[in-house]
RNA sequence: CGGGGCAUGGCCUAAUUGGCUAAGGCGCAGCGUUUGGGACGCUGAGAUUCCGAGUUCGAGUCUCGGUGCCCCGACCA
């Protein structure tokens, strides 16, 4: 690592906390606002959301979801209805009580998720069992005025998408709630190159209104959780609060069944976590905005000079037709150290050095970003070559993370144990759990831990044994965490 | 919302413990020299010392009130 990094930025292996919000400062993810707690998304944060949405959308679309908007105010009436969900938002809501230069006789909420504002409406569109299933999703930002605040991991104001459908059976809903969650685990580990844990959540952990919640658990590599995507089946709940209903093909009147599921922008705050290092930012070469960039490295000479932006400017140009998001760098007013420094904080996949030492020979050196490892090609095989390293790259990237995950979860057999991983080495821990909410609140008290998901593999009952915490009878093992 | 800390050009810090025109580094702009792992010289721009009141011959420094930010808890995608 360079001096200079040593001096700016503090260093992940040391103090997670301090380098995560020194690098979305210097690496332009994001700046904080006027406004407490909100972030502004720099344009290369918001790269990495367009590559998100660019993904995703499609998958929705192919299942027959379709995009739509709907208010950002929702009547404070309307977010009254269902009383679990009241409940489960309030503390957190931004409430607006003027508007037009005079005092609301009612108030608005501003939208901290959309089903109230979104299912009163479907009240109205759904009538016969033609109608359904029926798919919405909306790309938006909601508001939730959170205590504590952290750039992309929990911000007052966040992007996201919300899904919202309607089936006309409790299975097919079930159906959509885990195929949305499969959406989510596809995307984090095929592009954002993360391997995490997807699973149900406990009562206490489950969205207000819900009655089943699936979540996507990524681990960080300081052993905490963070809660990655959401997937609710939130039976007929809101169909009775809302009196959405559906004449089923025998002319009778019945609930319809629905899902929610949503993925935010938290899920940049993941990717910079899981994959920087102590220079910076790694970007995995699928959402990169910059995939390669090409360092020019200037020659004394004004002839080699000239010579030189002219065989850059050719590779750049192969590596565009390629479908590389290439950069050419011929910034000379800065040292060479200076500019290298920069990309990988960051966290460019490939850099491309040219210079006069390259021309000479017809052989570009190439640095791959995560492990510094260097190649030679030569401009013929540019384009090939540097597409071979970024599908190298993201494969070995998601390979580490599943090796980090794997190393970050354990098992312990008795509650001293599970105490002792939680003071020392946090990390993951699998533990068989009676499933009571005691339990739980006890264990949150004593070592910050909560239970994050029963893993979607092991939902079937199949083991015979004791709680950990308390020496009920337990049959199935949860996996607890510290959550950010 | 409880407990602790901080507030000085865009950023980091200094200012003899209450004393003269608020200093330096980084960054920024101009010119020139440099360029194979965070270069250098010269010149220049940039400040109501968070806000308000008070004490004093005199306040960046002391007192009171307010505001903002950071860290630690409870809440959370």
């Amino acid at each position: 690592m360079s001096d200079f990094t040593k001096k700016t930025i503090a260093k992940k292996s040391e103090d997670i906390a301090a380098w995560y919000n020194d690098i979305v400062l210097r690496a332009e993810l994001a700046d904080y606002s006027a406004v407490k707690g909100s972030m502004i998304i720099r344009p290369y944060g918001y790269a990495i959301w367009e590559y998100t949405q660019k993904t995703l959308d499609p998958w929705f679309k192919e299942d027959g979801v379709e995009n739509a908007y709907f208010p950002l105010l929702i009547p404070y009436e309307l977010i009254e209805k269902e009383k679990e969900h009241l409940e489960g938002f309030s503390p957190e809501l931004a409430v607006v009580t003027h508007a037009g230069g005079k005092k609301l006789t009612s108030n608005y909420v501003v939208r901290p998720t959309s089903e109230t504002i979104m299912y009163r409406t479907f009240a109205e569109w759904i009538h016969s069992y033609r109608d359904l299933p029926m798919k919405i999703n909306q790309w938006c930002n909601v508001v939730r005025w959170e205590k504590r605040t952290y750039p992309f991991l929990r911000t007052s104001e966040f992007l996201w998408q919300e899904g919202h459908t309607v089936h006309t059976t409790e299975l097919e809903a079930i159906g959509m709630a885990l195929k949305a969650l499969e959406w989510y685990k596809r995307f984090y580990e095929e592009y954002f190159a993360i391997s995490v844990y997807a699973g149900i959540k406990s009562k206490r952990e489950t969205f207000a209104g819900a009655k089943t919640t699936y979540a996507i658990e990524m681990v960080i590599p300081d052993g905490k959780a963070l809660q990655a995507a959401t997937s609710h089946n939130l039976s007929d709940n809101f169909a009775n609060v809302f009196d959405i209903s559906f004449l089923d093909e025998q002319g009778k009147k019945q609930h319809p069944f629905q899902t929610s599921w949503g993925l935010s922008t938290r899920s940049i705050g993941g990717l910079v976590l899981v994959h920087g290092d102590d220079n910076g930012l790694v970007m995995p070469p699928k959402v990169a905005p910059v995939q390669a960039v090409i360092v020019v490295i200037g020659a004394k000479e004004e002839a080699a000079q000239t010579k030189l932006q002219t065989y850059a400017m050719e590779i750049h140009k192969q590596l565009i037709a390629h479908g590389i998001r290439t950069k050419i760098d011929t910034d000379f007013s800065h040292s060479l150290g200076y500019r290298i420094n920069e990309w990988e904080m960051r966290g460019v996949p490939v850099r491309i050095e040219i210079g006069s030492k390259e021309i000479d020979k017809d052989s570009i050196t190439c640095v791959r970003r995560d492990n510094f490892e260097k190649s030679q090609t030569s401009s013929e095989t540019i384009s090939e070559h540097v597409s071979e390293i970024l599908t190298t790259m993201q494969a070995d990237l998601l390979t580490k993370s599943e090796k980090n995950k794997r190393e970050l979860t354990v098992e312990a057999t008795s509650y001293d144990e599970f105490k002792k991983i939680m003071n020392s080495k946090r990390s993951f821990i699998r533990v068989p759990w009676c499933e009571n909410a005691v339990c739980e609140e006890k264990v949150k008290k004593e070592t910050k831990a909560t239970s994050r998901v029963l893993e979607l593999d092991r939902i079937k009952k199949t083991e015979s044994t004791t709680c950990v915490f308390c020496g009920k009878k337990a049959s199935r093992k949860w996996l607890f965490a510290q959550a950010y």
